[in-house]
DNA sequence: GCAATATAGATAGCATCCTATCTATTATTT
DNA sequence: AAATAATAGATAGGATGCTATCTATATTGC
């Protein structure tokens, strides 16, 4: 019986860290929801945030690891909170620069505090080198996962 | 900087485990695509293998760890395609029975195989100690996700 | 026995992500 | 210089997940 478990768990590897994502974007979001922001929306602030100001959307996307049409979605939402503004580029009009409003610049550091406060709970009980072994994992698999879905690709 | 390197993958954690699973599904649903189902459509058929024919709608949901409305969804897809049937409860006329199809059934065979395949080369890099360490880790956080999650509602 | 509550499933509507495709602009090639 | 290809962003539509709510039955309590 043991073995069979474990194969089970084995195979069922993925889908639980599916299953984990999915609940800890419910924690995000319900955490969030007082501030007017869903947890795909924090994300983009805080990464604009680090970049800095006047960066491309595409520069963002990629910085987030998702595609230009979902940032653009998210993009509506947060300037029409006025969080985010797009202006033009001087020197390629086809771009957009992105810069945090005043407004946007509060929300982060709203934004920072929550975070970092749910993700050491929920990190507290484990050890660093724990916490890093699992984070080399994670390196390994997403190379892994790079590798296949181009060779199936091609 | 490796202080703060380290500082943002322990933050990311969690972020990269949803880009992860992302990828994973991309990966199976390309695998799929050949076979006529997407990736969220195999699992249950597999789960209905497992558990044995003339389960509730009910009990697959909570196996496969997702809502009945989502569910319901699927299994009309996966009806359709005349893979799964519904029927009636004698016992108990609000309920519905689930049960493969012969066509259903065949389609599990395939689909283990694939699954099994792809499993294997992404996780074939990995020992089994770390395995099961990070299936620990999984089912560790699961749990405090669980807490947070109540706590914060209640 | 009948009213109130609980349960199984379906439906509706929202959020997030993706790919495919369109428009506008820039870069390259001949 | 004109035609072609490449790039930035927007739009459309599909897939998957959730919660809230509806309908149809079962169960419970008085």
């Amino acid at each position: 019986m043991t073995t069979a478990n474990a194969k089970v768990d084995k195979e069922n590897l993925l889908y639980r860290m599916g299953f984990l994502t999915r609940r800890w974007r419910q924690v995000l979001d319900g955490a969030f929801q007082s501030l007017g922001v869903t947890d795909a929306a924090w994300r983009p602030l805080l990464h604009l945030h680090h970049m800095g100001d006047g960066i491309r959307q595409k520069d963002l996307a990629a910085s987030l690891g998702i595609e230009g049409p979902t940032l653009t979605r998210i993009l509506d939402q947060l300037i029409a909170k006025g969080l985010v503004e797009r202006s033009e580029d001087a020197s390629d009009r086809r771009a957009k620069l992105l810069t945090l409003t005043p407004k946007g610049r509060t929300m982060v550091t709203e934004i920072t505090g929550k975070v970092s406060a749910l993700e050491h709970e929920l990190l507290d009980g484990f050890s660093e080198p724990e916490i890093s072994q699992i984070s080399a994992f994670i390196e390994r698999l997403e190379h892994r996962l790079q590798e296949t879905r181009s060779r199936l690709k091609g």
